[in-house]
DNA sequence: AGTATTTTACTACATCTGTAGAAGGCGCCC
DNA sequence: GGGCGCCTTCTACAGATGTAGTAAAATACT
């Protein structure tokens, strides 16, 4: 299940409350974001034909659920990224995230609490 | 510099090993990517329209190098990610590796480790 | 009821992507 | 000096993407 770029807005808006409208997810896209409203309304159907959401008419009115949820959405997206520009191995990201400090130490502080709490309780390292 | 899939299998074979003909750069593609001669000149074609890569005569034929770094092409495309699918914060996505078991405990500890590493030398030049 | 507003279904259209065929030029072989 | 194989430049073309406009139908407002 590919998203384009434009699809994630879309769906990104749609997660975060669903079953929404067109108008809806139209005011809840990020700021900045400045689409017609019959280019959501184009993009919702695209996704709808793609089966990545659902439409059901609400008399009138069009109400949109998502069919695929956030995270195969975003399993599908990273194991792409992996296999596209890390030879699709785990190794070479653990490095270039490291090696590339794109992180702020800040954001390096925070990763290493949310390992560590990660990684508590998941049980005996081997 | 965005890149697009098919993209990323040339830059791959060109950083491989570089300057490289058209022919070498076939030749370096994953087995299983089975495209015609022209298409790879096609897209070598479009790569040094976007100024991705330069092309060199030599005498009759071209050879080509890459002028963006992997490494530059890696942060953009990690980015890209981020913001798209991750709300453009490693939390969410660090999260997300955890729970989705993408990382060995290994790795999970060698993350943690390099990011130490780091983090205790970001002051100091070490 | 008459008007204003919303929503829908269609259509449009420029780009970008993936994939390649055609035709012409150059060096080498016999 | 005609062919063979390889390289080049051009052109093509369908499907995906981004971004909407129109017109007509449904709903709401006064």
């Amino acid at each position: 299940m590919k998203l384009t770029k434009a699809e994630w807005q879309i769906m990104n808006a749609l997660w975060e409350e669903h079953p929404a409208t067109a108008r809806e997810v139209m005011d809840r896209l990020p700021t900045g974001v400045k689409w017609a409203y019959t280019t959501i309304k184009t993009m919702l159907t695209r996704l709808v034909e793609k089966k990545a959401v659902s439409e059901t008419k609400q008399g009138n009115t069009s109400v949109y659920d998502p069919l695929v949820s956030q995270r195969k959405a975003r399993i599908s997206a990273f194991r792409s990224l992996l296999d596209q520009a890390f030879d699709g191995a785990m190794g070479p990201l653990v490095h270039f995230l490291v090696e590339e400090k794109q992180l702020t130490p800040r954001q390096q502080a925070e990763l290493i609490e949310l390992l560590q709490d990660e990684t508590e309780g998941k049980g005996e390292t081997k």
